[in-house]
DNA sequence: TTTTTTCTAATGGTTTTCCAGTAGTTTTAC
DNA sequence: GTAAAACTACTGGAAAACCATTAGAAAAAA
């Protein structure tokens, strides 16, 4: 099908390289098949040698390293190097992060072998290419999506996680010895940043953002 | 190591179940390793062939189940099949409800080939087992942490999602074609259910939960 | 030290949620 | 075909959230 060609795994699922390592082997010629377990492995490897790898699948959930920036850095040091977000969230913005990072393509870790291949394919071929459920889910622009995050006050970040936890402005009042006339404007200025208009989307929001246990 | 085990996998990813095919290949002599992708799938075959399944290795974010409740089915089937829950997700609340409902033990999916093993090996043996990683974690106690998972109606869980999205009662019933008056109700019921006293705490909890995205 | 940000607080009103209980109709399960 | 569950809808009232705007004091950053 293809020249052979190298590829690396960035996980830290044995259970997922090992499953990625029988499809590619079966799928694909390969010249060589690396596995990382950490970035910082990864980052120490592509830095001595630099497009040495054709395609990297990158997971994006990483013990030591956020997979956004560490594809910045990685695409930096061997920009041949084809980068494929590999990961379990199917979230738009993050791919758009990804790829503003300059990512090839995005899969979804339950992606089929072909689709996997397919993927592959693309992009040793050039293109920027995404597993059938991201296609669907970028397809459709959202309005909320270059939306940064708001960088949130300590005090903010405290009163959060208290409406969170179902208390009303008047237990949390109490609770901080201020005004409940007080803990409703950080409610409202809380529901101003995320751009939501009540509680329920708010903490959805703060939920998705990673701001809540 | 064992005697001839059957084993079966529930999981929706196809790299995740080839990976789990090769590891307990080489390291179990099985007599059969069955594999689902959804929910649905494994209830009808467990619902025909009950206890023919030693092992279970459940995926807890599925496509069409939430991975709590079915484990209660499943249990509820199968008793002496062996659940263990296999997922991503390192929150406490969520191994507790799953033990709740009848689980025996929880692995991570970054969990090495050896941690595997012995978890099954532990849970053949009767053992409640976790993979390392969720040792720490369960080992310091939290409050209310084991309420069992209320079943949720499908026009619950609709309704649930909407109110997420930030809808207040008036919206959701003008988009469901039904009377305030009934979301209102259906938003009690919800909230009775997970037994909290506000939308804030019922979206928290209903994520904590995975019961949204 | 000056400027900016954060935290605090208020007015005054509208909308929505929350609470408790009841009950008819429809759908699902045995 | 019957029983159980789910979905629907209501009354009526209290509590809380939501909206827009302004502004002084404290803390942090320039």
């Amino acid at each position: 099908m293809n020249s052979s060609i190298t590829i690396a795994i960035l996980d830290d699922h044995p259970v997922v390289i090992e499953g990625l390592r029988k499809i590619l082997h079966t799928h694909f010629q390969l010249k060589e098949l690396l596995e990382f377990h950490t970035g910082h492995d990864f980052i120490e490897y592509v830095a001595k040698q630099r497009n040495t790898i054709d395609v990297l699948l990158l997971d994006i959930t990483l013990p030591d390293t956020n997979g956004v920036e560490l594809c910045r850095r990685i695409k930096l040091l061997s920009p041949n190097t084809k980068v494929l977000g590999f990961s379990n969230h199917n979230d738009r913005a993050l791919v758009m992060q990804l790829l503003a990072n300059g990512a090839n393509g995005y899969l979804l870790k339950n992606a089929s072998a072909s689709e996997i291949m397919r993927c592959i394919t693309d992009a040793m071929n050039g293109q920027i290419t995404f597993s059938e459920e991201i296609k669907t889910i970028i397809s459709k622009p959202s309005p909320s999506d270059l939306r940064t995050v708001p960088p949130l006050t300590k005090r903010e970040q405290q009163i959060l996680k208290m409406i969170a936890d179902g208390r009303t402005s008047n237990e949390i009042s109490a609770e901080l010895q201020v005004s409940p006339l007080t803990i409703e404007t950080h409610r409202r200025n809380l529901m101003q940043k995320f751009d939501v208009k009540n509680v329920a989307s708010l903490i959805k929001t703060a939920h998705q953002l990673k701001l809540l246990s």
